[in-house]
DNA sequence: TCTGGGGTCCTAGGACCC
DNA sequence: TCTGGGGTCCTAGGACCC
């Protein structure tokens, strides 16, 4: 059956998203008719842009560039920081806006949507008409705009909306694939990186539809599994569902660019326990237990190393992940100036669900209480009003991650 | 003042087992 | 007295997305 699908896509999400922030504030400015970037805090050598305006994009800056570049670039440039509880609050309105008109929503990213509207459909109305009526909705009871993709895949709808930006509606159906999507660059295609564009041109791939008509088997034979993918994708083929219950994450993970590089052993450790109890304190809040420790490193010539091991058993304990954290940073660290720390947690398995293993001892009930008081606390009163490694304790000059609610 | 942070998925090699 | 081989698990690294 034929399937209907959307593709809700915020227009400049974070720019759009502050600037209609600014404006409710009182703010004269609206930043998105200006060259204008949100960014991140170069003093904390987190200099990079996270999203642009269009007059900005006109200037040729693009998304992940150093804003020192940007600057470069467009001179009158104007500088904002991102606020990611004002990105949630929007994306949570856009999410139940969209509910009103089917349940089957799958949240792709904060400020993307897939809708299955197949048998959604009111009498008398097409998904066209669904997809007018969003995206005059949004713009007016939100104040920004979207652009929506139709088609009848996940696929083609995310092409859809990325054709002709902003505030626009696009089908792309099976039929209009050659007349539409072959045109483009074979970089447009989603999936398709600046690593594979080379190996792509070198076999005399330019477009969409050069890779279209290549055989399959010519895919699959240089880039395996992917090329079957990339070239499926190129032909319209995604069988895949939208998924839209809430998943489990399947990792957790922290990580923080260090506002200088460090040397020391015992200065990285301090940042680790920091990065540990904000993804333990998550893993907890999910009721999920983690079977893997993973730590990882970028030096200061951006160079990554990441060591990971698996535990005994399955854990969500502070002081436990701390253990096997420390070790691991202990192997990869070879004294190296360190640019980047970072550690995840994966494998992760419900609660419930546990073997209990042989190796577990039971004496860890002071290490359960510990983080579970330490839990009600930063429930009570924010994240950051204690934390075991103490952020003051640490570097003055580090500014951990407020934790953002998804809802 | 050059280069974020959070994810998912895949690959490849080695260990180990039968 | 010459190198088998398939399957699974573990680990490191990398590609891609927003």
């Amino acid at each position: 059956m034929k399937r209907e699908i959307l593709h809700v896509d915020v227009n400049n999400a974070f720019l759009s998203w502050s600037a209609v922030e600014r404006l409710k504030q009182g703010e004269t400015v609206d930043i998105r008719r200006i060259p204008a970037i949100i960014g991140g805090d170069e003093e904390q050598r987190k200099g990079v842009v996270l999203a642009k305006s269009n007059i900005a994009k006109q200037f040729g800056i693009v998304t992940g560039e150093p804003i020192f570049f940007a600057r470069k670039k467009c001179p009158k440039l104007q500088v904002f920081q991102g606020d990611f509880k004002v990105y949630y609050k929007y994306s949570n309105a856009l999410y139940h806006l969209l509910l009103e008109y089917t349940d089957k929503i799958e949240r792709f990213s904060i400020d993307e949507c897939f809708l299955d509207m197949t048998g959604y459909l009111p009498k008398g109305k097409n998904i066209m008409d669904i997809a007018l009526e969003i995206n005059k909705r949004v713009k007016e009871e939100f104040g920004f705009t979207v652009n929506i993709g139709i088609s009848e895949n996940k696929l083609l709808a995310k092409m859809a909306s990325d054709f002709e930006k902003p505030d626009k509606i696009h089908t792309l159906w099976k039929e209009e694939i050659p007349s539409k999507m072959w045109k483009l660059p074979v970089s447009e295609l989603f999936m398709v990186g600046k690593r594979s564009l080379p190996k792509l041109q070198k076999m005399g791939i330019k477009t969409i539809g050069d890779l279209a008509q290549k055989e399959e088997k010519e895919l699959i034979h240089a880039f395996g599994k992917y090329g079957k993918m990339i070239w499926e994708y190129s032909n319209g083929i995604d069988n895949s569902e939208v998924n839209y219950e809430e998943e489990k994450p399947k990792g957790i993970g922290n990580s923080i660019t260090l506002p200088y590089d460090y040397t020391s052993i015992e200065k990285l450790e301090e940042v680790l326990l920091a990065l540990v109890e904000q993804v333990t304190y998550r893993l907890r809040k999910e009721e999920l237990l983690a079977n893997v420790v993973n730590v990882q490193i970028k030096t200061n010539e951006f160079k990554t190393f990441s060591h990971q091991r698996k535990l005994d058993f399955p854990t969500d304990s502070t002081k436990l992940v701390q253990d096997m954290a420390k070790k691991l940073l202990s192997e990869i660290y070879k004294g190296i100036p360190v640019r980047l720390l970072g550690v995840r947690v994966d494998q992760l398995v419900e609660k419930e669900q546990r073997q209990i293993s042989l190796f577990e001892n039971t004496d860890n009930e002071k290490q359960k209480k510990i983080d579970s008081t330490l839990d009600k606390i930063k429930e009570k009163y924010g994240y950051e009003s204690i934390t075991r490694a103490g952020k003051m304790q640490i570097d003055k000059n580090i500014k951990l991650k407020e934790l953002g609610k998804k809802e």
